[in-house]
DNA sequence: CTTGACTCCGTACATAGGTACGGAGCATAC
DNA sequence: GTATGCTCCGTACCTATGTACGGAGTCAAG
């Protein structure tokens, strides 16, 4: 029995209509449609979808993973690239979160040396123009 | 000389779409429009659209917002913990992405080993089924 | 009074990554 | 051979946060 769809996406645990959706997008290819009947999809598929979610799971958006899928066989200069690129953006993403971090406990403090449960000096301290 | 759409948004330094967006959604309220002609906006616009772009720095969504707004005189212990709330999904957030990081890290450390220069192993290792 | 700038309102579009639906055709089991 | 379920395809919809557009009305200056 060979793999329509639904097998396909039962075996990698996604959505028949996400496969769709790749197709559609160009990240994987959309096997020919026999003669008459439903298209059957080969190993190569359930490896690049795999290649996909790890990827996705990495952090890289789909336009990324396209690129990336383009690099099989290119010089290791252009994937190491990316994946720098990537690096940097995720160490500037949680430097950005590590302020809001500090923020968001500075304002819990107040609360914690509030002595008028009644009013709360977060919503004070949002109030005013910076 | 009074303060039309244009105005509160340049005061602001958002788009006028902006403020008539938060319009339609309830995050500020829209001045009765006089019988025949403009809408002008009092000072408390100015103060509310400065606490929502203050709390969206902290990473509060619209949504929240909404719900931070509707917490002015209300007891502490409310705001207090949306507030700490966000700062636990800032927090498992951080932790994803420094997986991430740690997780590309390895990934470029391979390249730098790499002597085929000519293929990359980041490719490689995003390929075999997990 | 005309011109140009502004406002109002409803609606459509944008991003990213899918998800859902409906009708028609096809395959498989019984 | 028919009932049931699967596939195909195009299209619409979803979240979140806006942004853009077009036509009609209005305000202010000259």
């Amino acid at each position: 029995m060979t793999r329509t769809i639904s097998r396909l996406a039962k075996e990698l645990g996604v959505n028949i209509e996400t496969i769709r959706f790749y197709e559609r997008k160009g990240l994987i290819q959309q096997p020919p449609k026999p003669t008459t009947g439903y298209r059957h999809y080969p190993n190569e598929t359930v490896n690049r979808i795999h290649f996909i979610k790890r990827s996705q799971e990495l952090g890289f958006t789909l336009d990324e993973i396209v690129h990336l899928l383009s690099l099989e066989d290119s010089p290791c200069s252009q994937a190491q690239a990316l994946a720098n690129n990537k690096l940097e953006k995720v160490q500037t993403k949680i430097l950005d979160l590590r302020r809001l971090e500090s923020a968001l406990k500075v304002l819990l403090s107040q609360c914690h040396e509030n002595d008028d449960k009644s009013h709360c000096p977060i919503i004070d301290s949002l109030q005013p123009p910076p």
